[in-house]
RNA sequence: GGUUCCGUAGCUCAGCUGGAUAGAGCAACGCCCUUCUAAGGCGUGGGUCCUGCGUUCGAAUCGCAGCGGAAUCACCA
């Protein structure tokens, strides 16, 4: 199927026929052809030069000259510098064009039953407050990478960890009791993670009160913090939390289910899901054995205070405590417990964490951690680490009230889409129900395809004033570009136009349509790159790639009305095979288009 | 201070398994809608690829050193 590959045997061939030896195939570099030179692959001759031991352009000739006479694929050569260029054969690109035309699935495969079983942690929220755009960068990544793990043939488990118990929950419960007044999402209107997100915001503002009440009265800045009634209140809770104290285990129950019904709608509309949740409230204690256990077989230390600590010197890294002298459990340890629930509910190979950058040390720790302690998959568990979303003037923080709200953000692109539409004129004379749902997809795929083409180990930042873009290397122009080739579709069926199985041979394509076919035959070996590399921003700059060189080949040909009829339906077929791979390109990063924008 | 990550056009970002004259978009300016959707296309201007040294026929890409920025080094999660 793929040229290159036909065409670096006879490179080797020519070589072995020229100058009587072999090479490695990592000797011969075939590359694309820059656009400035004439030609589709470019044989780069410099590591061959010892081989042949003539000067660059000669060698360049001579291995030229051969492939010529013996590689019916390569119809001309041209040699500049120590680079061949190659002229691949007309014939070679309509068969390949008519290969790609046959595979619905473009080299993507299903999991196999007995296939790797990968499981990736993604979301991680916390039940006192609403998503924020950090969260949806770690959401989009996630999803987009479970999609690309899964389109390389693995079988993928999406999993969230919620962070359902702690101090931060106590501080909303304790505010939401003392000053709410029995406020519900039902009586305030509210999405619940808002409403229980106002409490978290309320009690950091009465305890700051408190704390400045404390100061004027002349203790330092420790002693009030330490001497707040609030924050003394919300221990007590968490202790009565932990003991299972009725009342308060109702009311942690009641607001978090607020929280998740709000999430839940937040995670609908970015069109996230997982297969299996985890609760820390299940989990915190879990983690408890596994470090016992280890203890026991001397991984660990116990020091005089009780506590349980791991010398990870050995390893570069430091001391790290795993239990309190309390005998109570640290983050750490909470991971551990998770762990071996995982592995009990599942059989797994490989497990992925889409967890923020400033967790490298503690997942590097980890996996030390549970590599000592016999899980398999400790060792090269991956920590898809990313970078964070800042802000013009620096990071996002809640105090200062800079947060760029989840569901604020989605509600203004979608409705930026919907004006952006109409000053168009594109929804004239469609339902009221398609409006909605172009100005839905465009303006989530506005935002998601901002978030997903960056490299995703790179802070990036998010500018509120300018909000997302809707021309250019975005979203949008993807999905207007393929609208466009649905619309073509469209006119063509209507015409009464079929495209064949099986294409025509004896069409002269232009460079640029060689050009499409060539970044077609790539779409598999760009997924693959994907998921070796977990980069969905590859897959997201290459859909832009080729979307724009479609563009480009869409202003200079009139498809519909070519006269030949073999040449359009051969640009019928390759504008169809690029709205084919766009859609499933977007569709790894979770991004929907619409059949008309 | 230790460790990790980042530094490419005015701005936001590609390119990084070493290859030709470093690419897009935005912003600026000039063209193109009786032609399948102008959320588009074409063109102009814009660069010490942080700096230096090294490896190499060849370095934005690899190595070392330095500079600048971020994260982390909690009995928080």
């Amino acid at each position: 199927m793929k040229i290159e590959n036909k065409i670096e045997a006879s490179v080797r061939e020519a070589i072995r026929a020229l100058y009587g030896q072999e090479v490695p195939a990592a000797q011969v570099q075939l590359q694309k052809t820059k656009k400035e030179f004439e030609g589709h692959l470019t044989l780069v001759v410099f590591p061959l030069l010892k081989i042949s031991r003539k000067a660059p352009e000669q060698t360049a000739q001579e291995i030229g000259a051969y492939l010529k006479e013996h590689e019916p694929a390569v119809a001309a050569y041209n040699v500049i510098k120590g680079f061949l260029n190659l002229t691949v054969a007309s014939a070679c690109w309509i068969e390949l064009l008519d290969e790609i035309h046959a595979a619905d699935r473009y080299g993507l495969t299903d999991a196999a039953p007995d296939a790797p079983l990968v499981m990736i942690e993604y979301s991680s929220p916390n039940t006192n407050k609403p998503l924020h755009l950090g969260h949806v960068r770690n959401n989009l990544l996630g999803n987009a990478l479970a999609n690309i793990i899964a389109a390389n043939g693995n079988r993928v488990v999406k999993t969230n960890i919620v962070n359902d118990r702690g101090i931060h929950i106590c501080k909303s419960m304790l505010a939401w009791k003392k000053f709410g007044g029995g406020e519900t999402p039902e009586s305030s209107g509210k999405k619940g993670d808002h409403l229980v997100g106002d409490y978290y915001v309320a009690f950091d503002k009465h305890y700051k009160a408190e704390v400045a009440e404390l100061m004027a009265g002349g203790m330092t800045k420790e002693e009030a913090e330490a001497a707040s009634p609030l924050m003394k209140e919300a221990h007590e809770m968490l202790v009565k939390w932990e003991a299972g104290d009725p009342e308060v285990r109702a009311l942690w129950e009641m607001m978090n289910s607020w929280v998740y019904a709000g999430f839940d709608e937040t995670y609908r509309k970015l069109g996230v899901s997982f297969d299996k949740i985890y609760y820390e409230s299940q989990t915190y204690l879990e983690g408890k054995e596994k470090v016992l256990e280890g203890l026991e077989k001397g991984l660990f230390y116990r020091k005089d205070d009780g506590s349980v600590w791991a010398d990870l010197t050995p390893e570069g890294l430091d001391q790290k405590l795993l239990l309190r002298a309390d005998g109570t459990s640290v983050y750490m340890t909470q991971d551990i417990g998770t762990a071996k629930l995982r592995f009990r509910d599942y059989p797994i190979d490989k497990m992925v964490y889409v967890v923020g950058n400033e967790q490298n040390y503690h997942f590097q720790v980890l996996s030390i951690l549970l590599d000592k302690l016999g899980f398999e998959w400790g060792k090269s568990l991956v920590h898809f680490s990313y970078g964070m979303v800042e802000l013009p003037d620096g990071k996002m923080k809640s105090r200062e009230g800079t947060v760029v709200d989840a569901d604020d953000l989605i509600e203004e692109m979608i409705q930026t889409a919907r004006e952006t539409s109409g000053e168009l004129g594109k929804l004239d004379g469609i339902s009221q129900a398609e409006a909605d749902d172009i100005a839905r997809i465009v303006g989530l795929g506005a935002l998601k395809y901002f978030i997903l083409k960056v490299d995703a180990r790179k802070n990036m930042t998010f500018n509120p004033k300018e909000s997302i873009d809707f021309n250019g290397n975005t979203g949008p122009f993807i999905q207007y570009t393929y609208a466009r080739i649905r619309s073509i579709l469209r006119k063509a069926a209507e015409a009464g136009i079929v495209i064949p199985d099986r294409l025509p041979e004896d069409v002269q394509l232009s460079e640029k349509e060689e050009g499409l076919i060539q970044m077609l035959a790539d779409f598999a070996a760009v997924v693959r790159q994907a998921g070796t590399d977990y980069s969905p921003s590859v897959i997201a700059n290459y859909c832009y790639d080729l979307v724009k060189e479609y563009n480009q080949f869409y202003h200079d040909f009139s498809i519909l009305r070519e006269e030949n009829a073999h040449l359009k339906l051969f640009r019928l077929a390759l504008s169809q095979n690029v709205g084919k791979i766009v859609r499933l390109g977007m569709g790894l990063l979770g991004i929907e288009v619409p059949e008309r924008m």
